[in-house]
DNA sequence: TTGCAAACTTACTAATTAGTAAGTAAGTTT
DNA sequence: AAACTTACTTACTAATTAGTAAGTTTGCAA
C-alpha cells in the first residue's frame, strides 16, 4: 500500500527539494534514501531527472488550474487573499515558489523544463492581470497603471518576498503583504 | 600578465555562474576550462568552493559599499535611479541578483555563505529604507506605509523582476520599473 | 647567484552523480 | 494454471565532482 503512492511521494519530495535547495542541489540518492527505497526505484517512476523535473512543473500547473476553479466563485478580494495565502504558507515552511526556484537556476536547467515553466508563469500572470482588471473596473482595487503591470508588481513582491524572508525573517514577509494591500487600497 | 589577475577572473566568473545557474550548478572544472587554466589553479586561489562562494559575496558587499559612497552626493531620485539601473543591467544580461540566487538555493548552501549573505541583504535594505524615509519626509516620494515596508516592496520587485524576465521577457522588467515609479509618485 | 615565494601544472583520489541491465516478488488477467 | 504486468531490488557503470600532494616555472630580493 505504501507501494502504490511511491510515485506521488517521489514527486512531492522532489518539489520540496527544488523549492528548498534548487534542482541541481538534490540527487536521486537523497530521494531514495529519504523514502526508504532504492535509487533504481526512483528511476523506475521517473527515468531521468529531467522527466522528474518536468512532472513537478506539470503537477504545479494542474494545481494552479485547480486553484483557479476552486476560487472562481469567491469575491475578488477573497481570490486575492487565497492567492497571497499560498505564499504565506510557503514563507512559513521556508519554501520559495516554483517560479523563483526555476528562474534562478534557469541556465543550469534542461530547456524543456524552462519552456514548460514559461507556461505556468504566464498562466499565473494572466490570472492575476484579469483579477486586477476586473477589480479596478469595479472600483475594488485602486492603482494607476496597466493591470498587467500591477500583476507583475504583486507577483514579484510575493516571489521574492518568500526569498528575502529566508535572509531577513518571516516578519519581513507579513509586513510586505500589508504593503501590497495598502497600495491596492484594500486595507481597512 | 594574464597570470596576475587570474584570481579576479575566477571571482568574476564564479559570480557570473552563481547568478546565471546557481552555486550548485557549476563546477571548478567549468571555471578552469573557461579561463584556460587547470582545475588545481582554481583551488590554489580558492582552496574550497565554500571559500570561493564566500569571496563572491564579500566582494559584492564591498561593491555595494562603494556604490553607496559614489552615489551619496547625488539627489535621492538619482540615487534611486542608479540603484534601479544596476538591476536593469542585470536584466539585460540575463543575470539575477545575488540576493535571489543565494536565497533560492539557501538550504543547499554552506551556512557561512547564507550568514554573510544576510549581512549584504540588510545592508541593501537599510540603505533603501533610509533613502525612502528621507525622500518621504522631503515630499519627494509618496507612499502610505513604513519606509522599511516600501523598501522591501521595491527590492522584491527588482529581485524577482529580473527572475520573471527570464520567463516572460525583458519588457516585463522595464514595465515593472514604470510601476515602481508610479507608486512612488516620481513619474513625470 | 642563490634563495625564496607566488602562481601555477601534473597526476592523482575518493565520493557522488545520473543512469542501466537483469532479476524478483506480488498481484492481475486470460 | 500460465502468461503477463507492476513495482520494485541487486548490482553495476561511466562521468563528474571537490579536493590534494608533489612537482615546475618565473620573477624578485638578499
Amino acid at each position: 500500500m505504501a507501494r502504490l503512492d511511491t510515485r506521488q511521494q517521489i514527486l512531492d519530495l522532489a518539489e520540496d527539494l527544488i523549492r528548498s535547495k534548487g534542482y541541481n542541489s538534490f540527487s536521486y540518492h537523497e530521494i531514495s534514501h529519504t523514502l526508504g527505497v532504492k535509487n533504481a526505484a526512483v528511476h523506475y517512476h521517473f527515468p531521468t531527472k529531467e522527466v522528474l523535473g518536468l512532472e513537478v512543473i506539470r503537477s504545479a500547473i494542474q494545481r494552479f488550474k485547480d486553484f483557479k476553479e476552486e476560487t472562481a466563485s469567491l469575491s475578488l478580494e477573497e481570490q486575492l487573499d487565497a492567492f497571497i495565502q499560498t505564499y504565506s504558507i510557503n514563507s512559513e515552511n521556508d519554501k520559495v515558489c516554483l517560479v523563483g526556484a526555476i528562474s534562478v537556476e534557469f541556465y543550469g536547467l534542461p530547456e524543456n523544463m524552462t519552456n514548460v515553466m514559461k507556461g505556468l508563469t504566464h498562466l499565473i500572470h494572466d490570472w492575476a492581470t484579469n483579477l486586477l482588471a476586473i477589480g479596478k473596473a469595479e472600483g475594488m482595487f485602486t492603482f494607476d497603471m496597466k493591470p498587467e503591470t500591477k500583476a507583475t508588481m504583486i507577483i514579484t513582491n510575493l516571489a521574492a518576498g518568500v526569498q528575502i524572508a529566508r535572509l531577513m525573517g518571516n516578519e519581513t514577509f507579513s509586513d510586505l503583504i500589508k504593503g501590497i494591500k495598502i497600495d491596492l487600497g484594500v486595507n481597512q
